[in-house]
DNA sequence: GCCAACGTTGGC
DNA sequence: GCCAACGTTGGC
């Protein structure tokens, strides 16, 4: 079974905020390759939620997701960040899923610490110049990760 | 189809 | 706030 990583900004949704709500959808992604691995995703597949454009980016927890991609509300409504002109109901590009909280770690896994750590060197997500907000992870990776919390 | 200009991402 | 790196746009 395919894993995956997701990033978010923690002041738009943070890994703690979703053990709140329990459940949440992932919308606003505006990247191809991004969404094509949204698409890609099944129910029960296990994430890394990764906290972005923050005082300390890194690895908060794990989610899982609960419904597969469909189209993203956000794109077709004015007063969202997210809103683009060029979807509509009948022909929206962008895609959404929905996701449950399954963990939170005890601590962050900072950048810091995911690269010095084995078997992680290949991770899209420590590639110099890597943007893309949603990304496959291996098992062995995802091995690797969880051996650091 | 090329490519310069621009906007965005995201760590620091 | 800075800036490297990337994706997208749009003229040609």
């Amino acid at each position: 079974m395919p894993y995956w990583l997701m990033k978010s900004e923690p002041d738009v949704l943070s890994a703690a905020t979703l053990q709140r709500l329990h459940q949440a959808r992932w919308d606003g992604v505006r990247n191809y390759q991004a969404r094509n691995f949204l698409r890609s995703m099944q129910a029960d597949e296990l994430f890394f939620f990764y906290h972005s454009s923050c005082s300390r980016p890194g690895i908060a927890g794990i989610g899982r997701i609960v419904r597969t991609a469909y189209p993203d509300p956000s794109a077709l409504d004015p007063r969202s960040p997210y809103f683009d002109a060029r979807a509509s109901t009948v022909k929206n590009p962008w895609s959404a899923v929905d996701v449950e909280f399954v963990e939170a770690f005890a601590g962050i896994i900072d950048l810091a610490c995911l690269r010095s750590a084995p078997g992680l060197a290949k991770l899209p997500l420590l590639q110099k110049g890597s943007r893309l907000s949603v990304m496959p992870v291996e098992a062995g990776e995802w091995a690797a990760v969880l051996a650091l919390r």
